[in-house]
DNA sequence: CGGATTCTTGAAGTCGCTCAACGAACGTGG
DNA sequence: CCACGTTCGTTGAGCGACTTCAAGAATCCG
């Protein structure tokens, strides 16, 4: 069964990925054609033995703990990683601290795709919770191109909606209030969580206050209050890290640049 | 000669490119092996007869008046643009008048490259000044990759370099104060000149104030007082759009976080 | 020249930040 | 299982950086 809510009282240090699909990870561990992400992931769109050619170029899946880097800024860059299980952030942190966390990772999304410039990582990626990737070597890929242009099509594909997607935070950072960045940052996750099959309306934050905070480009003080008024205001329901979306419209509403009433 | 200077004062129609290479451009229209963009441009590194194949596909070069789109958002995807002559900017409006323009773009840059995803431009493209461009038709390009490899490796780097330089915007636009988005702002042009063979330390806005501030989720009040504050400091003299770097050490200093003594 | 656009400067206002204190949840070790 | 230190989150008061509003100066360009 598909849509597969996340569920409620889950302690924090035990990933919150639904039993079955994490079951499922575990047991046909190593096969992109039955991996549920298929659809997200660079393989989509490619025929069985075209699959089964890309299949062969994937590398071990690793674990990540909690808190452990997937890789840090300066590394030599030789895999991409899809996310398989798990949650990551990506960081740049200049040489006088300031810090900014450039996105949130998810099961399906691919990570490392900054450091192809200049063979070396230009950020680093932390896992959010205990988690799992598929290692892509990277000079494999590029001669797998060459059979399969569709995965290459693909690829670049994966590399334009990257650049969208930050152009999209640039929009939220240099246009938006406070408030409607949050409502951009909620309205966000949701989709990307139903395109995942799961709820939309019902999920569980994966990062702190203080990561939001920083990726939106506020203090850890004012995401505490915009939640305390995005709940008072019957927006959504916050418990710790347990999010309820009890008004979608008015959500995407804000999320849109209308202001809140209250 | 190289590091040809940028010129006192030119009328703002006119493109401000050096008379040589507006000459070369003209004359030596349509060929990228005898451009001098070549070593920053889409072809860089491909030998001889690699270029003359990559030459082959290349269509017509454009002219654009100032403030004539190159494309617009949600026009239909065929080509990307390499900038020949003249400067653009990016940007996004959104459907409820929210703008921000995500970066601005000077020869032997690369434009269109966030529609690869959807088919669409993602974005427009307005040009600064009268200019031109290569017309790089994509389908054609695609198919090129499978015979030149290390071209399909450049691409990449193109693609991942704009991430960077996305992630970038993001640390300025979340992170710093005006004066440092400003600081980084200039250092970011001078460099970027610099390694056209311009001079780092002298040259011409080709943008407002208006769409610095907005490219910096700044307003352009903002923007004046803090030129004339950087003025006043003796950082920078200012005449209108003509900048002349005079403190570049204190000018990196501010952009890399310290902040300015007065 | 003269209207329109762009830029500058000042005064007042506001949103989000800083500082501070407290409370809640975690998790490690007894 | 509880005790206790630590991390994380909430709330309040005051402040400051940048914005908004407004007026005027400079520049552009037909």
């Amino acid at each position: 069964m598909l849509a597969p809510s996340t569920q409620g009282r889950i302690a924090r240090t035990i990933p919150v990925i639904p039993d079955s699909a994490s079951a499922h990870a575990q047991e046909q561990a190593n096969h992109c054609h039955s991996c549920s992400l298929r659809n997200l992931c660079l393989p989509t769109g490619l025929g069985e033995s075209d699959m089964a050619k890309f299949d062969m170029i994937v590398g071990r899946r690793h674990r990540i703990e909690r808190d452990k880097f997937l890789y840090r800024m300066n590394d030599p860059f030789k895999y991409l990683y899809a996310v398989r299980v798990g949650h990551f952030k990506t960081q740049r942190i200049e040489d006088n601290g300031e810090q900014q966390i450039t996105g949130f990772q998810m099961p399906g999304d691919l990570l490392g795709m900054d450091a192809i410039a200049g063979g070396h990582h230009y950020s680093d990626s932390v896992a959010l919770e205990d988690s799992e990737v598929c290692e892509i070597p990277f000079s494999k890929l590029e001669q797998l191109f060459a059979d399969i242009p569709s995965l290459l099509r693909h690829f670049h594909r994966l590399m334009s909606h990257e650049i969208r997607r930050e152009q999209n935070i640039m929009i939220s950072l240099g246009n938006m209030r406070a408030e409607q960045r949050l409502a951009v940052f909620f309205t966000n996750l949701s989709s990307r969580y139903a395109s995942r099959g799961y709820s939309p309306s019902n999920f569980h934050l994966r990062m702190k206050r203080e990561e939001i905070g920083n990726h939106l480009g506020l203090r850890i003080e004012s995401i505490s209050r915009l939640l305390a008024r995005f709940q008072k205001a019957g927006y959504v329901k916050v418990d710790n890290r347990e999010v309820r979306i009890l008004d979608k419209i008015r959500l995407e509403t804000l999320a849109a640049g209308e202001m809140a009433a209250c």
